[in-house]
RNA sequence: CGAGGCGUGGCUCAGUUUGGUAGAGUACUGCGUUCGGGACGCAGGGGUCGCAGGUUCAAAUCCUGUCGCCUCGACCA
């Protein structure tokens, strides 16, 4: 490619909207165009990359068994509403009529679409498993999209589901996916990490996120600085620590407490720390108030509260409902609550002679104890864990991070396959229902990602394998022909090498030619200057690195053959 | 969806308070000079001021409505 020719503009300054270096530079660099929010262009630099990518993807999983087809986008309601997920999936479903009035949405996911179509194709055992794969474009209309391609109402995923006869194959699916995964990752040259994850209302220990590490990350992750425990903050857990153990119980005391309403301020008026308080939540789950109870220092996990109450909507109960069930905001306690249902963290009934709101205007209890003062209807782990605190696995100290989501696996067991009749025949014609599975790869967002991970102050620096060109090649003076002739001549030999190469013929300065250049970036560049007409040396200069080396024609394209992995 | 903010050439923004018929930088075109890290001079082209109503002799500017976009919170690849 020529850079005259080619279908990009560079910009210097940044358009206001983008907020991350990620979209910033994919901007910049002119790798994707806005169409409306959430929704992009992808450019033909950004597109060569999606590619290398998508390809890195095909690869592996076609080399785990996985058999790539290509599904609809357009999807009529009823198979939505086969599934139950027309209502449960809410306003992110894209919803749209066709002209006899008929609903459809368009596609955010196709556990439906696939679970139907396995269904009618297989019925025995013998056609099991199958691993079933595509790589196509998915509608999610977010509330908020953000980033660039980072979150989008469009975007392209890669989702692939297993159909197995049974847990063990499950097991073993998820296994070659995970290994899969690994593979594509280090492959995009990302450094990332998987995580135990949120499986949802599905339970189990059933999901990985692969999370490549970066500060712009929306999610965080905890693992362990010991041994090999990591998890999404979502679901990671540590052992809960009591306080006050060992002490005497003592005798309830119903203090005066104007104006305390928070943790903080009740702590210092009794003189006491934190961890000592019992913070009393009231939230309101779909249509029914729960008492949720944590030590004072702690925060909510609001994922896990979710899961184990099993509802659609969680969210803190107003005043006004908490008025109309006899209770005073801010001054909520256990103590006396028999109408509404309490929960409790793990740590509650560990601690001795807690304090606690009074359930009274301006009072609070000290002394408090579980089970001698107040009944608790289910005690589980509903904590929200931070660095700092210990490994569930190995006691040693947790670190958090955070991490872009690039990809997820998932067991889903039979939740689709039963709802919709995916079923099989075994050995002994017994029907059962199949065992699935589904792992997806966002493909922008990985990019997103590897740009993220991958960039200084002059631009992008991107990997090898996922490089839009591989290298570039600079003559600096535009109208001395010796120069133009050797930069033609090198670069029709890379051409020949089917290295992927651009010339830079355009009538620019070197220094607006060497910026582009960073900012597109390049791996390796080669600079055709004074040293190649005197010296006969041609200048190459790695993107990463800032290393340079001078060597002759014949030498650079054998480098760069090497380094560009083709031989 | 809740809370803030912004819509003016491709991009970054000024002009809006106090109404008078649109400007700068950058990018783009032509000519000349320049040529190893975003050069300079001269000459140009390009904007229904988001949209729709209204007030006014006159609206980018004031009023009403509406659409879009961005940022902060709960969900996801």
């Amino acid at each position: 490619m020529r850079a005259s020719r080619l279908f990009v503009s560079t910009m210097r300054e940044v358009p206001a909207e983008a907020e991350i270096i990620s979209h910033k530079l994919m901007l910049r660099a002119g790798m994707i165009h806005k169409e409306a929010a959430g929704i992009y262009t992808y450019l033909p630099l950004a597109w060569r990359s999606m590619k290398k990518i998508m390809q890195i993807i095909r690869e592996e999983m076609d080399a785990a068994g996985g058999q790539e087809l290509f599904m609809s986008t357009a999807h009529p309601a009823e198979i939505w509403q086969q599934s139950g997920r027309w209502q449960v999936y809410g306003a992110e479903l894209w919803r749209l009529q066709d002209r006899h009035g008929r609903d459809f949405c368009l596609a955010p996911t196709h556990e439906e679409m696939i679970t139907l179509n396995v269904k009618n194709i297989a019925r025995s055992y013998r056609q099991l498993p199958q691993l079933l794969y595509q790589i196509q474009t998915k509608f999610r209309d977010e509330r908020r999209p953000r980033f660039g391609l980072m979150r989008g109402r469009e975007f392209i995923m890669k989702d692939l589901y297993s159909f197995d006869r049974d847990e063990a194959g499950l097991d073993a699916s998820y296994q070659a996916m995970y290994q899969a995964y690994s593979n594509i990752f280090h492959r995009c040259g990302l450094r990332f990490r998987p995580v135990e994850a949120d499986s949802g209302a599905i339970g189990g220990k059933g999901s990985h996120e692969f999370m490549a590490l970066a500060e712009s990350g929306e999610a965080e992750i905890l693992y362990c600085t010991s041994c090999d425990y990591a998890a999404s903050s979502e679901i990671a857990a540590t052992p809960p620590q009591g306080t006050g153990s060992g002490e005497e119980l003592k005798e309830v005391e119903d203090v005066y407490t104007p104006d305390c309403i928070t943790v903080e301020d009740v702590a210092n008026f009794l003189g006491v720390t934190p961890d000592r308080v019992v913070k009393t939540m009231c939230y309101q789950a779909d249509d029914r108030l729960v008492l949720v109870l944590i030590r004072g220092d702690r925060q909510i996990n609001e994922i896990k509260l979710k899961n184990i109450l099993d509802c659609f909507e969680l969210q803190f109960a107003p005043d006004e409902a908490i008025r109309a069930a006899g209770l005073v905001p801010g001054y909520l306690g256990p103590v006396g609550v028999k109408e509404i249902k309490i929960i409790a963290d793990s740590e509650v009934p560990l601690m001795v002679n807690h304090e606690c709101g009074g359930g009274r205007e301006s009072h609070h209890f000290l002394n408090i104890n579980p089970g001698r003062d107040y009944q608790i209807d289910l005690v589980d782990d509903i904590r929200l864990v931070r660095g700092g605190e210990p490994c569930p696995h190995c006691g040693k100290a947790l670190a958090m991070a955070r991490g872009i989501e690039v990809g997820q696996v998932f067991k889903l067991h039979t939740k689709y396959s039963k709802v919709l009749g995916a079923r099989y025949a075994d050995e002994n014609g017994q029907e059962k229902d199949m065992v699935m599975g589904c792992y997806g790869i966002g493909v922008g967002r990985t990019m997103a990602a590897v740009i993220e991970q991958n960039h200084d102050d002059g631009g992008i620096i991107w990997p090898m394998a996922v490089a839009p060109y591989q290298v570039i090649v600079i003559p600096v003076n535009d109208r001395d022909p010796e120069l133009m002739t050797l930069a033609e001549k090198l670069y029709q030999e890379l051409l020949r090498q089917k290295i992927e190469a651009v010339l830079d013929d355009r009538p620019e300065r070197p220094g607006v030619k060497f910026n582009d250049a960073d900012l597109l970036g390049y791996p390796f560049r080669v600079t055709i200057g004074k040293k190649a007409k005197e010296e006969q040396l041609l200048e190459l200069k790695e993107r990463a690195t800032g290393e340079v080396r001078f060597l002759p024609f014949t030498e650079t394209v054998e480098f760069l053959k090497q380094v560009t992995g083709n031989k």
